[in-house]
DNA sequence: GTAAGTGCAAATGATTTGCAGATGT
DNA sequence: ACATCTGCAAATCATTTGCACTTAC
């Protein structure tokens, strides 16, 4: 067995290695603050806010400021490897671009539901055939009212 | 004529009755900010930000505070005579509910393109029937790319 | 060596909150 | 009169920016 590292799983290893050869072909450099950032988000596969990310990242790189994961996810993103979707009322949501996926958001307790993306499929056809738009299943999430809110109480309070 | 007062308009000045009705049969008291604030969604006819309602307002009655504004969208909202949209990056957008409709926002120029119902009908059934989730069409804004930037180089930098 | 990346602190923008005084019913 | 609203100032939360120093290449 190899020496511990950032990444445990040797599956993840292999794709943060993928990730960082492609960060590096775009003319960006591999630091130790971006290998620990893309180990984390290998590790979490998805749904994280920067904070968590920039706190993940901190337990084996105590120092590394939010302010850096920030604009590391910006980069990672410029280049098409990072992807962030807006959900509730928080922080934005980052996931890795090859596993991007649409998001069902309920209003009223913040429950998120995963949606593959032909849920979007008559939408963004009629999208692209009325006005050209090109719709983005997973920037934003859907809202509405999750099934659990609908049967309690609290759906009552918002449309009766 | 009668003497201006702040909606000018006989229409919207009826309107206004009505909603003033509804919030006092709620048990919300008629303010001077409050007739103010749904004075200036009446004339705007929605998207308005809560800070360009506060400046709308200031206008007749300088010194009505932008927590103020929030408090009584906030109150608004929770009595249904009012609603709140996320479209791009930016501050949230207020509608009256009786006109509440969805949007698609351009990730590249932030072009907004208000949208009926029926467009996500399909969406709607959809999630209804998978996971009994009811969609609200116009609370979050569906991101994508508008046809002018599809067809100008700012959308290759996106998705080649 | 040089441009790109980082730490740090401070600014930003949107929204919220605490509290004492003013106002609607 | 009494609870509800409001003014005001300050706090909060997510994110961004300026600048001097460090590092990857």
């Amino acid at each position: 067995m190899s020496q511990v590292r950032d990444a445990a799983e040797p599956e993840a290893e292999a794709e943060l290695g993928e990730l960082l050869v492609a960060l590096r072909g775009k003319g960006g450099r591999v630091t130790t603050a971006r290998r620990a950032l893309l180990g984390a988000m290998l590790e979490r596969g998805g749904h994280c806010s920067a904070e968590e990310l920039a706190e993940a990242v901190s337990v084996a790189h105590p120092g590394v400021r939010l302010s850096t994961v920030y604009r590391n996810l910006e980069e990672l993103e410029r280049l098409g490897v990072v992807v962030h979707a807006h959900l509730g009322h928080g922080a934005a949501s980052y996931h890795l671009a090859s596993r991007a996926h649409g998001h069902l958001v309920c209003e009223h307790c913040g429950v998120e539901i995963e949606t593959p993306d032909e849920l979007f499929a008559s939408l963004a056809q009629a999208a692209a055939q009325r006005w050209g738009f090109r719709v983005n299943p997973w920037h934003s999430a859907v809202s509405g009212t999750c099934a659990d809110c609908l049967a309690s109480d609290r759906a009552r309070e918002i449309r009766p």
